[in-house]
RNA sequence: CGGGGCGUAGCGCAGCCUGGUAGCGCAUCUGCUUUGGGAGCAGAGGGUCGCAGGUUCAAAUCCUGCCGCCCCGACCA
């Protein structure tokens, strides 16, 4: 992409509204655009970053066997009052009403209309387990929305929904989604820990919210410091060995991991100081069993092998995109700007052409802009006729992980210069070793 | 919803107390000079001063009501 055709309304100055870093940094890097009190327009960068977590997301869910579907945003009231939760949601719940003066909603979760779905086509225990999952934006009406899209009304959800035969079976379907979010999380470059989470009237203790550490995260968490050494699942892991995924799962949760609301101080204290750790932390998943909860009322059954019917075993499993787009920032950034892990760069490359005009950096980052992008790289070019501190002003605000500068100076030795974002390294390649450098 | 703060050009702000021609910086546009860390000079465009009433010869400024946004707290992916 050629910067001078694209839209990256970048600013120079914080607006007022921002406090914390990544809502300023979104701002600055013309990710996105608030239109109301926590409701945003994505710009296209901003997109880029949000698609790019998303196909991370996916392919995790995928590959531990759920299946994806796309429910919508409007529901109807009906459903919720089946439930019994139209009464019980409060405000927090947007509600309409369409022109035939029915009641509608605004889905701020999914669970009655994926039972419902469930119901009208699953019918035998055959048929289990089955995991639907969607990636939809969700409204819920918070009382103050904040921090950008960290806490925003509007925001995009990637929730599953788990049906199972049993409760030993669910435990199962749990446990892909555990590992699974385990992946997900480490593919961003980020270090999420699972921590015991309030159940709500439900109970058991399946439920864990993945929380990932940052100075300026919202929920105050008490761990061991010995999470920060696990290593991630295997991407070959088998999501079918109950066994071996209980055994995975064991691993992560011996340990004490816990958010303010379920601090156990006695159990804190047990950990030699050396391994306490007490910081603050951003949820970016939860996840939870909550049984029959929704199967009982909405009759989802299903025909056992006994031959009786029996109400399925359902938990529901969600990751917040939009927030972790800011969550991501807060934990990669410095004064500068940004710095995006590699898998969810908005682009792989800036290219910035520090003299556009000259025959000669023309001519190089046309060459590296075709090459690199024939490999495989989204490559984002600035050919503005702007000087080159401005470039790499700009270049760092937006954080790609590699700059490839291209200037009058080392290009008269054939050279260009590479560097990271990340770590501020810098070298000197010839022009025709970058696409190699960048592979390295 | 309680407490606090703010709405003046795209962004950041001054002006308001003490009513009298709407300003500054950045950004934008034009020209010239510059060109390896957000350039310099010269010129130009851009405003329902959040909205509605009221007071007054006269309101960005004073009064009343409303709307919007932000921060702190209780609540949430």
């Amino acid at each position: 992409m050629r910067l001078s055709r694209y839209f990256l309304p970048t600013l120079r100055e914080t607006p007022r509204e921002a406090e914390i870093v990544s809502h300023r940094l979104m701002l600055r890097a013309g990710m996105v655009r608030q239109q109301s009190a926590g409701i945003f327009s994505w710009l296209p960068l901003g997109l880029r970053v949000l698609n790019k977590i998303n196909a991370i997301i996916r392919e995790e869910q995928n590959r531990a066997g759920a299946a994806e579907i796309l429910m919508p945003t409007i529901q109807s009231a009906e459903l919720w009052r089946e439930s019994g939760r139209y009464e019980a949601y409060g405000k927090e719940m947007l509600r309409i009403r369409d022109r035939h003066e029915r009641d509608m909603l605004f889905g701020p979760t999914n669970e009655e209309m994926v039972t419902d779905i469930f119901r009208t086509y699953v019918r035998s225990y055959k048929d289990l387990p089955l995991n639907l999952y969607h990636i939809q934006w969700k409204f819920r009406d918070e009382i103050r929305p904040r921090f950008g899209t960290m806490r925003s009304r509007e925001f995009l959800m990637k929730d599953a929904y788990s049906f199972d035969i049993d409760k030993d079976s669910a435990r199962h379907a749990y446990n892909r989604m555990f590992v699974a979010y385990l992946r997900t999380f480490a593919r961003m470059g980020l270090q999420a820990i699972p921590m015991q989470a309030d159940t709500g009237p439900i109970g058991g203790d399946l439920s864990h919210e993945f929380i990932i550490l940052a100075s300026t995260g919202e929920s105050e968490v008490f761990c061991d410091k010995a999470y920060l050494g696990f290593e991630t699942p295997a991407e070959n892991t088998d999501f079918e060995d109950r066994a071996g995924l209980q055994a995975t799962v064991d691993a992560w949760t011996a340990r004490y991991a816990a958010t303010s609301e379920k601090h156990d101080e006695a159990a804190f204290a047990a950990i030699p100081d050396a391994d306490k750790l007490s910081a603050r932390g951003i949820e970016v998943g939860h996840i939870f069993y909550f049984g029959t909860k929704y199967s009982d009322p909405m009759k989802a059954v299903v025909t056992g092998p006994d031959g009786k019917e029996h109400p399925v075993h359902m938990g529901s499993y969600g990751i917040g995109p939009s927030r972790l787009v800011p969550a991501i920032i807060e934990a990669s950034h410095d004064e500068a700007g940004v710095i995006w892990p590699d898998a969810i760069a908005p682009f792989h490359v800036a290219l910035l052409n520090l003299k556009p005009g000259d025959s000669a950096t023309d001519a190089a980052c046309e060459k590296l802009y075709a090459e690199l992008g024939a490999a495989g790289y989204d490559v984002l070019y600035d050919d503005r006729e702007e000087r080159p501190g401005a470039k790499f002003a700009n270049a760092d605000l937006i954080g790609l992980p590699w700059q490839v500068i291209v200037g009058p100076k080392s290009l008269a030795d054939g050279k260009v210069e590479m560097k990271r974002r990340a770590t501020g390294e810098r070298e000197l390649v010839a022009l025709d070793d970058c696409l190699a450098r960048l592979k390295a």
